[in-house]
DNA sequence: GCGGGGAATGTTATCGATCACATTCACCGT
DNA sequence: ACGGTGAATGTGATCGATAACATTCCCCGC
């Protein structure tokens, strides 16, 4: 007369419990109508037969699924790999899964793909991770009915973003460098069509002119170890240079490396500070001061930013800003 | 009459195109018996509406989700990460959306705890990266009603796993190194509880053997370049160290740096192998000979163990080894 | 003691697809 | 001309949950 093993569904569970099924998905949902008794006589009879509700009917009778799409580049980069995990994290907690579609490059068809499969897929909301402008463009496929927060995105762009304030950070970086004394700051960015990197340049550039301090020429990289040695070189040819902020840990290795090759010590000769706080950045030589983002709480923000849309509150917060802060360890020191 | 823009249905297809819905579920489903004019005419029924099929409504039918389940350590290292993205492209091109679950730890309740949320997810499968053997424990908790494919984890485990074949990568390293003239080959590993790490020892130590050189002692390290660097310190101040095999392209960057700092030319005095050929490696000084991982090619063969275990084919693989490959820059030399 | 009201529970329709099973249709051979 | 056969299409049940509405139950006040 039973199947053989088949998942246990509702009725299952209303059967064993002696209830409606009904009562059980009341019990499912918290609902405040349900005698104590009955609760506990369901969720018994729940434990006992491994039950466990059927989210593809759920989704179809309520319209939405418990999934959260994530449009990311597809990139080992410590930020956006960060970014990423701790999103999952903070979803999960509230019951999300995550889907995750990836893409080589932020520009608009492929973006438009991703969404696309993602859409098709019914997610309930949308996560960019959109660091460059070009993403921008994607805005415009994706309809306007589904709840889409932007990290790192164009705070300028209407929709929901969420970023750490890049120019803080970069501030308090180069605040650190002149209050140690030096005269001024030399700044290695990353690529200067990210909004991280424009930030910061920005961040550095106005705390150095507020000081009243010279504003060197840029030296801007990508985000590689590679393109901070380079600019490394450079710097460590210029005995003037005593202070460097670069865009991030990996280019203040690079730095740091070619500095030391040049026999300038650091933090004796040169100071740096770097941006992120990679794992690694406290067994650097010497161990690196460098800027801490909060990715977990940029990840929370977003989440709850998008649950807000889900929920149609009206937009409380449109652009939520999270301060990033200094960590700060041998890298600095008072000019010679 | 009609409600305000609701996403269409079947039926509203069925009724553009002067169908039964059942046509158009045949059209969606590529069933051979509808007539070539009709198909045609519920494809333009499908543009025109603009209509997606509704996953949930199809999961609840047939019973499985098109989902796939990833559970990883939540890790920025370049293996992990590339691993998953590669994942995704291939599942997203077989039609398969990808959640992601990440751990901390690869213990079993972090484990157990994931999967749990993913088996609640309904996935159709479950892919597991699990690098080292306490995730193996971690097995007794996925049912065996749910495919299930490891991604480098232990052969031995009787599950369905795709590795990359460790020991001839390392081998290939190794003879590279011997043939260009040295001795014999030192070795700075990985952690030694990660089969990756354990599977390079071995092609490493094999090699040696086999070509009748003497196996110096094992230096082991975690995979960061601080723990490069420290060993590298070590080894550059033995003038009998020509020639080294790093586990991985950051072990080999701080083995380079230390060298460096003693003075000890690359690849004149001392060659070294690298392994995983981040993109980096190729901007190292000098470029980098590496090994590089199909990451890709693991990827799919993962996908297509998992696709042929959910159509209960029986299993004709159950390990699949892709094959390494030596990339050849500059940071090797005949000894001195 | 009876009507009223809210809490607790049950009944039935519904979401949008697939599946199993009709049914219609066209064409063929005898 | 007629039955047979397979292709093309339609009909109704079904999956497992939620939602709307109906019903039962209990307690309270007058």
């Amino acid at each position: 007369m039973d199947k053989v093993s088949r998942s246990p569904a509702m009725t299952d569970v209303a059967r064993l419990a002696g209830v409606s099924h009904q009562t059980v998905s009341r019990v499912l949902n918290d609902h405040p109508n349900v005698k104590e008794q009955t609760r506990i006589r369901v969720r018994a009879a729940i434990a006992e037969l491994g039950y466990r509700p059927n989210r593809a009917a759920r989704a179809l009778v309520t319209g939405r699924s418990q999934l959260i799409g994530v449009v990311a580049r597809n990139s080992t980069l410590y930020g956006p790999a960060s970014m990423l995990t701790e999103f999952e994290q903070a979803a999960a907690d509230a019951g999300f899964a995550v889907s995750v579609g990836s893409v080589r490059e932020l520009d608009r068809s492929s973006i438009a793909s991703v969404v696309d499969r993602h859409l098709d897929q019914r997610v309930a909301g949308l996560v960019v991770i959109a660091q460059v402008a070009t993403a921008n463009e994607a805005l415009a496929e994706i309809p306007g009915d589904v709840p889409v927060v932007f990290i790192d995105g164009d705070p300028g762009s209407g929709r929901p973003v969420v970023t750490v304030d890049q120019e803080a950070g970069a501030g308090a970086a180069t605040r650190h460098l002149l209050e140690a004394g030096h005269s001024t700051v030399w700044h290695v960015s990353g690529p200067v069509d990210w909004f991280d990197s424009a930030g910061r340049i920005q961040g550095w550039r106005q705390t150095l002119q507020e000081a009243g301090a010279e504003v060197p020429p840029l030296l801007s990289a990508d985000w590689s170890a590679a393109e901070g040695y380079r600019a490394g070189q450079m710097l460590a040819r210029m005995p003037e240079v005593t202070a460097v902020f670069a865009a991030n840990d990996h280019l203040a290795l690079g730095v740091l490396r070619a500095l030391h090759e040049r026999g300038r010590r650091v933090p004796q000769d040169v100071s740096i500070v770097g941006f992120d706080d990679v794992p690694e950045a406290a067994f650097f030589i010497p161990p690196l001061t460098t800027v801490r983002q909060a990715f977990g709480d940029v990840a929370r923000a977003a989440l709850s930013l998008l649950l807000g849309q889900m929920r149609t509150e009206p937009d409380t917060a449109r652009h939520i800003v999270v301060p990033p802060h200094l960590v700060v360890r041998d890298s600095v020191a008072p000019p010679a």
